[in-house]
DNA sequence: CATCTTGTTACGTT
DNA sequence: AAACGTAACAAGAT
């Protein structure tokens, strides 16, 4: 499930440990998740750190700690984050779980998609630093975009809107959900955008950005009627505009959604 | 039992 | 070198 405002979410639920201190570790340490981890040394460092602060960036988050201690985590398709009360027993799919004195911090993750990352340093780790700068920052401009959709040409529009190089944070259904707003064919390829539409995908990047944020961002509430994100999961829905039914294919290796008579 | 999945990456080809 | 399409990853839901 998670895009960036499922993420913010998220991120959110280890709120309750910030300012906490470490006092144990648990760790299915074979699972995919922790591939290139040294999970020996998470073992040894985390207990009698404190947790600071964290971000999240597009599908990214960073937590940090105390003693130089910074952890990343991606949640892949369906990685969460919750915190329990202690005591507290992990379960089959709770692949990390840091311990504080009154709750425990909790990483599942049934399929596995998802990967933590460990860095130990002054500083944000490299990998962070690099991250694209957020849709909503003044660093994505309208040229900046342009620029992003000339090099990747011939991708359908819907593809390259999941490169999260160049649209960080964006997933399956608010690429669909963009694309239907600004009025352009998922198909349509990326470099064969006049300027009305790329200014129109631009500007709905931003607003569909934004308002997940809003929506989802704290609670995981769904967003407002109206939205195409409530007719998209079933095959029989309707555009919310025409209340005709949506064509369903795959684009650029996922199942995209939209309206023929909207998007040209 | 078959098919689907809201994410990423390795790999082969152009 | 860069761009692009596809398979693979793993497990649960339908």
């Amino acid at each position: 499930m998670p895009e960036l405002a499922e993420v913010e979410y998220y991120r959110n639920r280890w709120n309750p440990g910030l300012g906490g201190k470490i006092v144990g570790i648990t760790m299915h340490d074979t699972k995919r998740i922790f591939r290139g981890v040294d999970v020996l040394q998470m073992r040894t460092l985390f207990p009698g750190s404190v947790l600071l602060e964290s971000w999240a960036r597009g599908k990214q988050m960073l937590f940090h700690f105390s003693r130089n201690l910074w952890l990343g985590i991606h949640l892949g398709m369906t990685g969460k984050l919750r915190s329990e009360r202690v005591p507290f027993e992990p379960g089959r799919h709770d692949h990390l779980v840091l311990y504080q004195k009154e709750c425990a911090l909790i990483f599942s993750d049934p399929r596995l998609f998802g990967r933590i990352q460990f860095h130990q340093g002054d500083s944000e780790p490299a990998w962070w630093t690099k991250l694209p700068p957020s849709l909503l920052s003044a660093s994505f401009t309208l040229a900046t975009m342009t620029d992003f959709l000339k090099r990747h040409s011939q991708l359908p529009i819907k593809a390259s809107l999941l490169l999260q190089n160049g649209f960080p944070g964006v997933g399956n259904w608010m690429a669909d959900e963009i694309l239907w707003r600004a009025k352009i064919n998922p198909r349509q390829k990326s470099g064969r955008l006049d300027s009305d539409s790329l200014k129109r995908l631009w500007k709905m990047s931003r607003f569909v950005c934004r308002a997940a944020l809003h929506h989802i961002g704290d609670k995981m509430s769904d967003p407002p009627e109206g939205w195409l994100f409530h007719e998209r999961w079933q095959a029989g829905g309707l555009c919310p505009i025409h209340r005709v039914a949506l064509e369903r294919e795959t684009i650029g290796g996922r199942t995209t959604v939209w309206c023929s008579r909207c998007q040209h």
